[in-house]
RNA sequence: GGGAGCAUAGCUCAGCUGGGAGAGCAUUUGCCUUACAAGCAAAGGGUCACAGGUUCGAGCCCUGUUGUUCCCACCA
């Protein structure tokens, strides 16, 4: 048995030293690669590229586990299995981190130029890229890393580009000038999926506009004083009494001293505040609707950069009108006169202290609101009105919103579905266009002389009208246009590649709920649009770590865990099981350390069973399991594991992926090691031939198909251990998932096991209540009950292995009891333990009235189920069969526990 | 303002189609028993948030209440 490596299994499983190897091994067999079949159904997913910026943080573990259990499992049970690695160019972050750099040099971005910073940016790629994709590989991930994609690289630039023009021919990219969310520190346009809302204390001001027909002063509240110098009107509800005759009047605007309309509107609202409410359609993505309505012109008073307008914005936005490049429906910038150059945060101090002396301002009111931030740099994102691409959404989400309505798209868990629904059917269009260097530059050329827009894919010099010159536009898309198409384009869409008429749609997706918007959204309806089919079948959501005090985990908090600090300490094996055991889908998870540390243990229990069976199966030659050599108990484990089979595996059928995991981790540990290891202890050291045999057989079998149930989650440990087994052929432990077909099902064994298991609990709860020393072998007297004699007969063995006993004695029922013994009634017999002066008759009986109470209240609770006539009369009739058969039972045993107590009684 | 999740042992959480309340950690007790002290054996500990309802039967289904977390939304 040369295949049988020395043990040089130590006594503790050491991860850190066969991890890597591992690995590179799996990796350079081509283990991760599919395996096409024509006729076979693949199983795919493609897994969420993490940022070139990023490092291996825990929520990158936690968004591998489930693809890489499901990639595993599916495998293994011989499935063309791929799934797909990459990364994101991540535009604006990586772009933040590459100015940050330059700037430690002294250097803008603007000083280099836009060709030396986009060679600088692919060269920290180059740097850092690859830092996150070697680090995931220290998680075990399988991803076929032959088919590694970037969002950048060629192909996929050249299906982002082949999307984008597709879109703008059918009318669904057009370019506009909207209103939307900039970040003055990004310097960037965002989508309304950037924003997130922070809720800051800010205030209420109440400010007086006089009004120029009555002369009376019309009182309105504002959170942003700011942009009243771009008010264009004021507004007031049509049906407010209140204002019924200031209808068609103006107001002077104070400080600007302009004369304004008032408007009837109904967004002014007659039960907030006084009714009346100033309109800035330049600066508030409300009034930019209401001024529509009421073709108010729009003023702008803020730069890109944060600052009020003034003489020098002014200018340069007349000229532009003047020379008929503007269009119209861009704002006219106001010179903000005194207030100009200020941040907007000084002018509206200013401005508040000019109505206050101007005696205008009425009151100020503390107010705590919601305030958009940009999800980059949390800085407040200011509501422009500004020329950018969008994507139109109306026309993409509805075919999106229909697969779902259809069960084409599966959320797991469901809840999901209406999160998802909810933002699909209340969508918005997409403003796509960034304002940076990094990304995949918008495909649009704009004429310099006639001024006409072309959308092409390939670049264009001159314009195919006039023949003049063209320039792009500088502008870069939303990184997430491009992570839209990954289900398609990392397998070499728009080209009908192999890849892609065999391994699209893909089976599932996989991602944390955080971005179900920002990505999965984004996918379903460009899938759907591009290649007609929705990308994927089932969305598998996961939630966030938090720390053990359920905080996010932040730098900052410094609460954090790195995994490849607890690779290195308790091994990958013991990071993924704690990520996914126990785990509902679509929960959040609180991570520590010592969880994970437990898990470090339950791999050195699995690696420590795993070396008493090898160290037992020295001289062993595997010949297959010979049923009828079988003892009570080897059909006990084996029917216990044939169970667990059909549980993992209808658990992964259905994602239940942290239930299959509870399965394993209770298999393992209570079932295998804590029974039928020691169990087996009988059998191999037996003296007989056959039945060692037979216990070495079944401790293989069991071993090897725990092994491969467990893989999915714990890759390394059991493709070490597995490598160690006799007859595996230097095979990989992938080869071939368990068959939950019955293969040895023995229930009526197996329950009979399981009695003589109470007894042996029994014995060991007794003796740990006298605190008997395990040394102190006693003699087991047992009276069995009907049908249970040959069982426990037979299970001598067991007694003694298990319960520290010197052998047993069998009675009959008529026998007189032993004198000072403990004792029990068990479901399968009478238990006495005779052991003299240490039996404490008071003691005795106070556990004896204990069980008395125990099996009364068993007794009552059934009597009242039976002679319920409801129960009865609709309760399925095993169920109604199975209580009267536990009454009786239970009936019986009270009689002996009676008599027992009695008889202890007269022993006082 | 709308929506969702959660509320079960001291702590963190499972509990899959309704049928006698579970695990890990922590605590207590006894054990270095020839795979494992990163271990073994045992014990204590729960009105399953509250109130109704449906049902023969509810931790689970329905309604409401409270607390808590999160998401969405243009509350000027």
């Amino acid at each position: 048995m040369e295949k049988q490596q020395e043990f040089n299994m130590e006594k503790v499983f050491q991860p850190n030293q066969v991890e890597s190897r591992i690995y590179d091994m799996w990796e350079h067999s081509g283990a991760f690669q599919p395996v096409v079949d024509p006729d076979k159904k693949p199983f795919v997913i493609v897994m969420p590229p993490p940022n070139i910026t990023g490092q291996l943080h825990i929520g990158h573990a936690l968004d591998e586990m489930p693809q890489d259990v499901l990639i595993r499992y599916h495998r293994m049970k011989g499935d063309p299995t791929l799934w797909v690695p990459g990364t994101d160019h991540a535009a604006i972050a990586t772009e933040v981190k590459v100015v940050d750099a330059l700037r430690k040099e002294g250097l803008t971005k603007q000083q280099i130029g836009r060709e030396a910073f986009l060679e600088r940016t692919w060269a920290w790629k180059k740097e850092y890229g690859g830092r996150i994709v070697r680090q995931l590989r220290k998680l075990g991930v399988s991803c076929d890393w032959t088919r590694e994609r970037f969002t950048m690289d060629e192909g996929l630039s050249r299906a982002v580009r082949e999307t984008f023009v597709r879109l703008y021919e059918k009318g669904l990219i057009y370019r506009g000038s909207r209103m939307i969310n900039w970040c003055p520190c990004c310097q960037t346009s965002l989508s309304d999926a950037e924003v997130e809302y922070e809720a800051k204390d800010g205030n209420f001001w109440h400010i007086l506009y006089p009004v120029k027909e009555t002369g009376e002063l019309l009182e309105l509240a504002t959170t942003r004083p700011e942009t009243m110098l771009g008010d264009t009107a004021v507004a007031i509800n049509p049906e407010d009494p209140r204002y019924a005759h200031l209808h068609g009047c103006h107001v002077t605007l104070p400080l600007v001293n302009k004369e304004i309309p008032i408007v009837c509107d109904e967004h002014a609202d007659m039960e907030k505040g006084t009714g009346v409410v100033k309109i800035t359609p330049a600066h508030d993505p409300n009034d930019f609707e209401v001024g529509k309505r009421h073709s108010l012109p729009m003023v702008r008073v803020f730069t890109y950069d944060g600052y009020m307008t003034g003489a020098k914005e002014a200018a340069e936005n007349a000229e532009l009108i003047a020379s008929g490049r503007a269009s119209v429906d861009e704002p006219t910038v106001l010179d903000c006169g005194k207030y100009a150059g200020m941040t907007t945060i000084d002018a509206r101090k200013a401005i508040v202290e000019d109505l206050k002396a101007l005696g205008l301002l009425k009151s100020v009111e503390p107010l705590n609101h919601e305030v958009g931030t940009c999800y980059r740099c949390h800085t407040t994102v200011e509501p422009m009105v500004s020329k950018q691409w969008f994507v139109k959404m109306k026309p993409l989400a509805e075919p999106a919103c229909q697969v779902v309505y259809d069960g084409k798209l599966r959320f797991i868990p469901e809840r999901f579905e209406k999160t998802y629904l909810h933002w699909m059917e209340n969508t918005r269009d997409w403003c796509i266009s960034r304002q940076l260097w990094w990304g995949h530059r918008i495909p649009a050329f704009y004429c310099d002389d006639c001024g006409e827009t072309f959308v092409t894919r390939e670049d264009i010099a001159v314009c195919p009208k006039c023949g003049r010159p063209v320039h792009q536009d500088e502008d870069v898309l939303d990184t997430w246009f491009s992570s839209a198409l990954w289900p398609f384009s990392t397998l070499g869409w728009p080209e009908q590649t192999e890849d892609f008429k065999y391994f699209y749609p893909n089976t599932v997706l996989s991602c944390g709920y955080d971005i179900i918007f920002f990505w999965l959204a984004r996918m379903v309806f460009s899938g759907i649009e591009q290649t007609g089919e929705c990308p994927f079948e089932v969305a598998l959501m996961h939630g966030l770590v938090r720390d053990a005090l359920g905080r996010k985990m932040s730098k900052s908090l410094g609460n954090g865990i790195d995994p490849i600090e607890v690779i290195d300490k308790f091994g990958a094996d013991a990071l993924r099981f704690s990520l996914v055991m126990g785990v509902a889908p679509g929960s959040d998870i609180r991570m520590s350390e010592e969880k994970i540390e437990s898990f470090r243990n339950f791999a050195n229990k699995i690696w420590n069973a795993s070396r008493f069976v090898l160290m037992n199966l020295q001289d062993f030659e595997p010949r297959g399991i010979d049923v009828s050599k079988l003892s009570i108990a080897d059909k006990w484990i084996l029917t216990r594991y044939q169970d667990t089979v059909r549980g993992v595996t209808e658990n992964l059928e259905n994602y239940d992926l942290g239930l299959a995991a509870t399965k394993l981790y209770d298999f393992v540990w209570s079932t295998f090691c804590d029974w039928y290891i020691e169990i087996a202890k009988q059998g191999l050291y037996a003296e007989e031939g056959d039945a060692k045999q037979t216990t070495q057989e079944v401790l293989l079998y069991v071993l090897t198909g725990m092994l491969k149930l467990l893989h999915p989650y714990m890759p390394f440990i059991t493709e070490e251990v597995y490598s160690y087994l006799p007859n595996v052929d230097g095979m990989l432990i992938s080869a071939r998932w368990p068959e939950p077909k019955p293969e040895y099902d023995f229930p009526a064994e197996g329950a009979r096991m399981e009695g003589v298991m109470e007894v042996i609990r029994a014995v060991r709860n007794l003796r740990a209540e006298m605190n008997v020393q395990p040394g102190r072998r006693a003699t087991l007297i047992l009276k069995p009950h009907e049908g249970w004699r040959e069982a426990l007969r037979g299970a001598e063995g067991y007694f003694k292995r298990l319960a520290s006993a010197s052998g047993i004695e069998l009675l009959d029922a008529s026998a007189p009891n032993p004198e000072k013994s403990a004792s029990v009634v068990t479901e399968t017999c009478e238990l006495y333990i005779p052991l003299g002066e240490l039996v404490d008759v008071a003691k005795e009986l106070k556990r004896l009235a204990k069980d008395l109470k125990g099996l009364l209240g068993e007794i009552a609770r059934a009597t009242g189920m039976l002679g319920n006539p409801g129960f009865l009369s609709k309760a399925p009739a095993h169920l109604v069969a199975a209580e009267q058969e536990k009454l009786a039972t239970n009936k019986l045993l009270l009689e002996k526990l009676r008599a027992r107590i009695a008889e202890m009684e007269s022993l006082k």
